[in-house]
DNA sequence: AATAAAAACGAAAACGTTTTCGAATTTAAG
DNA sequence: CTTAAATTCGAAAACGTTTTCGTTTTTATT
């Protein structure tokens, strides 16, 4: 069963691979004649071009590489489904790829979208990404390539983000415009950039209010993981009695602080506020429900593609692409864990 | 800048492209010689083999189509997860595409695929696949494909699955032992296969217990949604008073079941007990946490590459290949919607 | 030194498409 | 009826790789 091609429509035909090419493709110097010959054979023997060989000649795979950090978190799957929505109705595939937080599996992952001759390429860097030597690599190479979410502010490339410090300070001036005085943050190491500026905005609100910034209220979770919420609740109780507000930098952990306040007896929100962040769908299905702030996932992704799509256009037609930085709005999400204002 | 080819390393070297391109394969009639000079100049220029050409040469793309009825679902990230994980350790890229549960998509998405030139194609029909024309052309086209999860039976290719109807009954037959002597299922229309299996476990353990199958304790779920859940709980207990047990078709809508429940307060475990299926996080996060059953997504995504990976190396090399039927074991997680037993 | 055998290399075709440019054919104009 | 102009088509090169098969060169054997 060898596949149906040019040459064997214009055999059949009894005209050129040229012609018979130039008339799937519309040209004028086709006769309507001809044209009409060549479409209803191409029709009926179920006709599809070659997508290697129009690559080789066109260098165009019209596929992209989309790296993730993890899949299986909702947020980044809802990335997932944005990009791969957007992407298909402009006729691109996506090869979907997942460095798990790993600089090393990153690196590697972009050679390998290198090797397959992706037109471009999105990517959220990994949380141990702090050289971007591979990153800038790629785009020394002339490929486009956008960063979304996780970003790395230095880097000369359209990016799509949410704006973390403003969230962060909204999430935390609502924990203070509802009564709480002494308010921890649970955040991570000091990358990406999205972990400082959760940090920073938790901060600001603090410096801007009537309480006194407390270094010891701040803690790292080192996983960012359901577990280090749920272990560090423990010590935060311990070393502060009177805590009485908690701004987690992720939904899984906060919602692992939940569960062993509650173990703990402890009263959410009376005696506790809490605010996570990402607007997981589980945040909506626990007692209480979790306040947090809406990440919209599906949004960033399909924008993301967008940007990349204008600069892949932009590339090929050899006009020059005006960089963009896009920011997403976030929306503060009151639920059950924290007091009415 | 122009990529480096073969072209340019042969004329650098004086030598012809044939000997460099057989260089750096390790053909054995090439020098030694030679064949470090190709070799140390193709690293000094960082090349790398144009994957057009390669393809169109041996007809092999190293990409395989991955189709996920919905990308956002717990158990599908894990199976992607899986695919792609699998798939990199032997050289495979994914195209990751989803159908949304529909028919007309899922159609669609096949055709890009086979348009991609893909080497093979692992996909999980959507809720609303009856006809399987479109799978039967990828077959009848001798692409490789493998199902996973929501299969169809007649279908003569590899498949991977749980037991269904197994898991179903043991879970059912759970809530029998410790007690319950009015079980409700809420299942969802009769397609696809796993619908029916699960069903059929249930119905299975009612029939071999000294309870009554009662038609009226079957409840269908349009869209086996948190909000189906949510709704058919306050009706089921409307038609039942005695009602005592219930098992869901999934995770999110015993999650929807658990809420409404709650907000009725009605008792759980005492007074319903209620069993999910899959065992999404989500349902270890709940109060109480929902007792499941454990379907092992990155387990059935790993070996549906496995085996579509063997099928693609049997038709490369011309051997015919064996279709497999795998079955994955399910574990009954009992937490705390259900009684001790 | 002549011949046979082994080793090292290269020419060329093939994969299927697209597009340029020139050739052939038809139609219009003088 | 001749020439110019428009229309329609095809030859061929190009994209970069792989592999077959033949040619050349070297080494081994008598």
């Amino acid at each position: 069963m060898p596949n149906v091609t040019l040459k064997k429509i214009a055999e059949e035909l009894g005209i050129s691979i040229a012609t018979a090419s130039k008339a799937l493709k519309g040209y004028p110097d086709i006769s309507d004649a001809t044209k009409k010959k060549v479409l209803d054979l191409s029709e009926k023997l179920n006709y599809r071009p070659n997508s290697f060989a129009q690559s080789l000649r066109s260098s165009e795979s019209k596929i992209i590489g989309l790296i993730i950090p993890e899949i299986t978190h909702d947020f980044f799957a809802k990335v997932i489904h944005g990009v791969i929505t957007c992407a298909k109705s402009n006729g691109y595939a996506v090869i979907v790829l997942q460095s798990g937080d790993s600089y090393e599996k990153e690196k590697e992952q972009l050679g390998m979208l290198l090797d397959k001759n992706v037109d471009g390429v999105l990517i959220s860097l990994s949380n141990n990404t702090k050289d971007i030597g591979h990153i800038k690599e790629m785009k020394s190479k002339g490929i486009p390539l956008v960063l979304y979410d996780r970003i790395y502010k230095l880097l000369d490339c359209s990016k799509v983000v949410i704006n973390d410090k403003k969230a962060a300070y909204n999430a935390t001036t609502h924990l203070i415009h509802t009564g709480c005085k002494k308010i921890a943050h649970i955040g991570g190491n000091l990358d990406p950039q999205t972990t400082i500026d959760r940090f920073l905005g938790y901060k600001a609100a603090i410096d801007d209010s009537d309480i006194e910034y407390d270094k010891s209220l701040v803690y790292t979770a080192k996983n960012l993981s359901f577990d280090d919420g749920y272990q560090i609740a423990e010590q935060m109780i311990k070393d502060h009695k009177d805590l009485d507000g908690i701004f987690a930098l992720t939904d899984t952990i906060a919602t692992g602080v939940l569960m062993k306040l509650k173990e703990m007896d402890v009263q959410i929100p009376e005696q506790i506020s809490l605010i996570g962040f990402s607007n997981w769908f589980l945040t909506s299905v626990t007692t209480p429900k979790i306040s947090t702030v809406n990440q919209p996932g599906f949004e960033m992704g399909c924008k993301a593609f967008d940007l990349l799509f204008k600069e892949i256009q932009a590339k090929k037609h050899g006009m020059l692409f005006e960089k963009e930085i896009v920011e997403l709005p976030t929306e503060l999400i009151l639920r059950n864990s924290t007091k009415p204002l």
